[in-house]
DNA sequence: ATAATCAACGAAATCGATTGCATTATATTA
DNA sequence: TAATATAATGCAATCGATTTCGTTGATTAT
């Protein structure tokens, strides 16, 4: 009940009969203050248990020492590593971190992007909601002068920071094992195609399969909407029903290829012999099924600092809103049970 | 580089002819204004697209709309889910949510602990890492009044709201359906035991044997560090190779578990025929794992959502320092095959 | 008719840190 | 020695919303 009063860098000027200008200044090394005064106001601010007070200075300065993240989901393995990164390297700086989901809702995403920008947030971190398509909710930030920096499902034409991963190359490179173990036929589970990430992966998927002289199919390509576990299932066993089933998927994520792992095998289809399988993303189930899902690894937290930081170097000065800057990542497969067709079979 | 000016309350005043405070009145509909002056200056704030200014706001009542999170680590399942509880409760509520992990490291949870009070949060929803074992870095908030609620992981003798399972209950239902299964040396994963979760599901193990006469040996209950995969493994190992080995598992999570599982098979050790095992948590993995590993299922969105509104109907008044108040909630054997040992021996 | 009441609104202080513009005192230079 | 630079510090405005205490005019009660 008795909250002790905060003492403000008024009560250490009174006490010391110095200004608060000099307080201020001797805090934060600013202007010229004689070392004597400095150390003096230093050793007493900490026996006073001094604390600054964020709010009255983000007020002055109008700015907070706030990174904002806007995603879509964070009880997803590949974003809460994201965030991990993130929070982690901001804190290091003195920043806080306030989250936001969207749980891939366009229209949460513009009412959370408005929450943050009333926040008076430094910086953004942002991940795009599966149904985004127009981008005019970030036009605030820009038009404030605060970076924006996207990861992973990015925005086509909105000059900004970027990280991301080269999903084309993981797209062909997985495909390209696949052929390589031998498969002839090879689906893909693609995501909306609206969405970078998806139309990326899917482009080298087709990119390998025309390099080894097949045919890319429609009928193979199939475009989820949620690649949930339940619609990997689905889609999983209405291409084993065909009278020319697939002998290969391609999943653009982890969770649909460890349906389709589950039900090819309870319906007696040998994986790899039968179908061979490759993910994306490296989620932690996919070590844990059996057999071993192959997939595709993100850098997520690498990312997720690299975004950090993207924020944290940027100087007011050195923007330009014509430009976008990207990080690309690697990625690198990661080969395990589900796609070794050759040595299996 | 044209930072937008933000319009403020002093603009409206001055375009309509009001005061401010007879604008700040119209908005927060406090004061009496009269009703068509809040209509009027309504109108107007959206047609000049004001935008209140929190920090502002905050900085005068010296709180903020904002609820930290202290957690060990966010890339856990069971974490991610209680954060995004939290955040969908508290942003309906207008609120943002600040997250900070410790990494299961007291230093950094005091740390964070301190950044967090220093931030001006309104509430505190807290699961203390793995190490923590001295409270006094959460003083400062009860001396000013800030509402903590520890989710989880809570402190003992520290009275403030906690929102947990029922451990004890859930050790012993979990142990008790392994002996029903007709396991008869039942070994144990525990966690630290200072951390009330886990001795509360060591203590429900013990006396659910108890019960059914069978003696607790200490040698079958495993203290576990961090109850990683890896330590898991060589847990199962060493279980294993006994001369009177176990004929089931209880362990306090589903990492271990799992790991044990597949320890376990790779090994010619039959589960659940030779070796019934149940987990904790139900994380996204036991679906997965072959067999389906048996569990128990937390609440965890549902307990975030629980944390925050205890936040939001945190009254000033209505606090007390001296008590805890706490919610306990049901847990549920999630039965799957590595615990069907009856029915598939 | 006059005092009392009330609705509607304004003036100005306040929250705590920051900072441009002085001011004072000391040191340096011509 | 006078003039000027320079170091060290103070004054006061500022950031934007909130709120206490008035003030004004109209309405009601006596």
């Amino acid at each position: 009940m008795n909250h002790k009063k905060e003492i403000t860098i008024y009560d250490i000027a009174k006490k010391l009969g110095y200004s608060p200008s000099t307080v201020s200044r001797a805090l934060n090394n600013s202007g010229s203050i004689s070392a004597k005064t400095v150390k003096l106001i230093r050793e007493e601010s900490d026996k006073m248990g001094y604390r600054p007070n964020t709010i009255a200075a983000s007020l002055r300065n109008s700015k907070s020492k706030t990174i904002g993240i806007l995603i879509a989901r964070i009880n997803r393995p590949f974003i809460a590593e994201l965030i991990s990164g993130i929070e982690e390297r901001a804190r290091k700086a003195g920043y806080n971190v306030i989250i936001s989901q969207s749980n891939d809702s366009y229209e949460n995403e513009v009412g959370n992007a408005k929450a943050l920008y009333d926040s008076r947030i430094m910086g953004l971190i942002a991940s795009l909601s599966m149904e985004t398509t127009d981008y005019r909710h970030f036009d605030q930030f820009v038009a404030q002068g605060i970076p924006i920096v996207f990861v992973d499902r990015v925005p086509k034409g909105f000059p900004s920071y970027q990280v991301i991963i080269d999903n084309y190359a993981a797209g062909y490179k997985a495909t390209k094992h696949l052929l390589e173990q031998g498969c002839t036929r090879i689906a893909h589970f693609a995501g909306a195609q609206h969405r970078n990430v998806y139309e990326e992966r899917r482009k080298g998927y087709e990119d390998a399969l025309r390099e080894f002289g097949i045919p890319v199919e429609e009928d193979l390509i199939v475009v989820c909407d949620t690649l949930s576990f339940e619609e990997g299932r689905k889609v999983t066993k209405r291409l084993l029903r065909m009278e020319n089933p697939p002998d290969g998927i391609f999943s653009a994520n982890d969770t649909a290829a460890v349906s389709a792992i589950m039900y090819a095998k309870k319906n007696g289809v040998r994986v790899p012999q039968d179908l061979a399988i490759i993910g994306f993303n490296d989620d932690p189930m996919a070590a844990i099924v059996d057999p071993g899902l192959s997939t595709v690894t993100h850098p997520a937290t690498k990312m997720g600092k690299i975004a950090a930081q993207r924020i944290l170097d940027h100087s007011e000065t050195a923007q330009d809103d014509e430009v976008t800057e990207m990080t690309i990542l690697n990625t690198e497969l990661l080969i395990r049970d589900s796609s070794r067709k050759k040595e299996l079979s």
